[in-house]
DNA sequence: CATGAATGAGTCTTCATTCAT
DNA sequence: GATGAATGAAGACTCATTCAT
């Protein structure tokens, strides 16, 4: 079998990641070995290892491709349009609601072991906070600039504000891990109304 | 005179559980061997095995005490005394405040890791989640009572808010593990602004 | 079983380690697995980690004890005594005539692994020359001495003649390996000849 | 034509070799893979296969190539010419001092992981005895006759003297594998006193 | 009771070898 | 013929757990 095409290279890394993502959503990173990876993804052992340098090097592209998801997720919208700052809201809330899908599940869980394996794996750590951090700032900047237009309450600090929406996200993402029948909508009515005094 | 032993051993346990938690905050419950946990209290290995059963066995008891120690801090008034809804606000406001303390460090780093750990061990899961569920019950309470006596918006779900609540404690939890330096101070005024316009 | 006396330990090291020269000897450093080690002394592979860090931590070992015993056969007349040139040369023949020896067969044969290691391995390597440097200082002072009273030939450089008689023992060690039946005796015989006509 | 594709092959095959060669007396042949061959070759791992059965036929053919040159080298001279003694003895001199050439420093190593191999691989082993006792052989002869000519000391076992003068060879083999720095004049000088007593 | 030596199953990772293309 | 992707059997090393002393 000479000579793949990177597509298909492509395809087989995503693959892999894919099947290690669900072990890991199921068991964690620790309880998970490579051979269950490769049993998941139909390969054997020590294809896994042409593909990755190692158990955390695969870590931390779930990690990545995580964090990069979120992002997407969350800033499809062009925040440099005119009424920028509604449609993020719209999207942030939405992106609350899609936790409640089923299908996010796996995801959802996926995302509490990567917030505790960044806290000691240093290359988990790095990917988690850039993904984190980005954003953070493209939405400070919007938030500044409603302040200046006065579309929102100039007494707030924008950075801690940021990272309250940021906690509603990943608390309700912890919630939902642990209690997948939770109310989701009575929890973004709550956030609604909590926004919605803001303005 | 089985006072004095009982006494001695809940001493040794406890110990134990300190050393535990410290291994465990630094570096995750898998990445720390019960080597480590024995050398950190400065007992042998074997005698560990005499104060619980298996390694999940103490973290699951670690997460007991953790969530114990959490539901404490938050309900250390007496919420149903008049004026109760008042003094767990300020009561939840501090919570969030001494994140902020580095002396806390320590526990937020585990409470991150106990967290995921709950996704696969059902004995973490259901000690985190009893500490979860025990104060979002009281609390909802509290909310219903208030928003009957008019103090807080009627639309607003109680479970909603509460969930909000705890995910914002939860979130600031993460975003302090991973970046102790973060402004506290603009979190939680962020929440006062939010908190505020809800009477 | 508790707290084993210092003495215990250092006999169960030696035991591993005269294990593991067995199998060295037998099939190599690389051809010799930790199980082969455990087995040939007894015990768990396991219990092997906690005598050394890892097998070429055993490696470096091996080749300093027997480094140390090739110079203690050498040296064990006072080469600071009158007359030590003539003991140390009756020494190093004595030295010679013991490779043919069937107990030292094993030795013999771990040498030549030692020999080829030490190109790979630095810690084996500083270990190995050590073992070579040492005796090699000594021995070029007590030719300089002998050469100043008159008793060898002077235009003979030291320290290439040390070399060549360290030369004629590693042959010797070398082809025993190779072939155990070789006529020990006439090589003593000749080498007895080339040194004779020395003085 | 298959002649020239026979040519094509040994030229190939020979390719292979010379880079093995270069791997193995860089990191030896154990820790020396098939990937490394390869790509020390540029070849691929695959093609590798059409020219060896297994790893240790192309271990076995360098140690046979090896052997030859080294045969070669000494006796590049017509041993039943008149005076072929003096002629052996410059060959092998030169033999030593060609030691000290930086081109040599491969082969030398190369040397030294062969001998070890040669312990634990029969058919190493049988290529390496093979190189060594035909010279051995025939040089013995040349001995004898110079001895029954009273050219030499009749008291010397040809075959010992012999086996100390591939001793020298092989000493300081090992010793330049070690340290290339060595004195190799001082070595050579050393051995020509030794051997110039003798006639 | 306490110790810590001992166990051995389990995990990651490597690499000689094969074979579909 | 040539490729290099794929395999999977080892092998080094770890560590939860046990138990003789």
């Amino acid at each position: 079998m000479p000579k793949v095409s990177d597509e298909h290279l492509r395809a087989r890394r995503q693959e892999i990641l894919d099947g290690a993502a669900r072990c890991f959503a199921r068991a964690g990173f620790h309880r998970t070995t490579i051979q269950d990876i490769a049993a998941e993804s139909g390969l054997s052992p020590g294809l896994v290892y042409r593909y990755f340098a190692d158990k955390e090097d695969m870590v931390a592209a779930i990690a990545g491709q995580w964090q990069e998801r979120r992002a997407e997720q969350l800033l499809h919208t062009d925040v440099r349009a005119p009424g920028a700052l509604g449609d993020v809201a719209s999207g942030y809330l939405g992106l609350l609601r899609s936790l409640a899908e089923p299908a996010e599940r796996d995801r959802t869980r996926l995302g509490v072991q990567i917030w505790a394996e960044a806290l000691r794996s240093p290359r988990v750590q790095a990917v988690a906070r850039e993904g984190v951090d980005a954003p953070r700032e493209v939405l400070t900047g919007l938030i500044r600039a409603a302040q200046e237009r006065g579309d929102l309450r100039a007494d707030l600090p924008p950075d801690g504000l940021i990272r309250v929406l940021i906690a509603i996200y990943q608390g309700l993402a912890l919630q939902t891990a642990w209690d997948a029948d939770l109310d989701h909508d009575a929890y973004v009515r709550a956030v609604e109304v909590l926004i919605g005094e803001l303005t």
